[in-house]
DNA sequence: TCGATATTTAGCTAGAACGCTAAATATCAG
DNA sequence: CTGATATTTAGCGTTCTAGCTAAATATCGA
């Protein structure tokens, strides 16, 4: 999970989604300059790491975050804002 | 500082020097698997993300975790949780 | 100064990541 | 069925990452 936050165009995809609520693939990938098959394979790895899913509609896929995913994240970063002695 | 933990061993420094506050570079190459060349340059990599910070102490150098820095990525995926349309 | 201790730097190799283009797959419209 | 649209899969080359060993640097104790 934390792998697939690393890449800049990956947190953007994941940003992008979310305030949108979802969107097609091919709505995503218009907009970065990557090529399609890039960016496709980007929400492949966001999904792989359950930050992305999606579903056919039609001939589109369309993906939505998955914010209990994110959720374990910001738990484990919990941690270093507790007190480590407490 | 996303690709800092990305990796596990990564990940493992970050959390046991907040644990115990601050370590020598040894005592945390010590506690891993890996050669001390290959801690050492984990260590390199979370300086340069700015989640680390060491200073010398004699011929140790000791490291220290850098929360204000955690506190940005923590910031960030808040804007996960928070409703995109509010 | 000399040897031991603590840690990093240098340099190598294997494997993964990321970009691209070209081709394949699947759905819709006529 | 046929052609157009939406998206993925396949495959290639380059760059980055992560592991290792061997050598260099710096400090301490005698």
């Amino acid at each position: 999970m934390c792998a697939a936050i690393a890449h800049p165009a990956r947190r953007q995809i994941l940003l992008t989604v979310h305030m949108r609520g979802s969107m097609a693939a091919g709505e995503i990938a218009g907009r970065f300059a990557h090529a399609w098959p890039t960016t496709s394979r980007h929400l492949r790895v966001l999904e792989a790491a359950g930050l992305l899913s999606h579903k056919r509609q039609g001939r589109n896929h369309v993906y939505a975050v998955d914010h209990a995913r994110l959720g374990l994240l910001t738990e484990w970063l919990g941690w270093f804002h507790r007190d480590p002695l407490g």
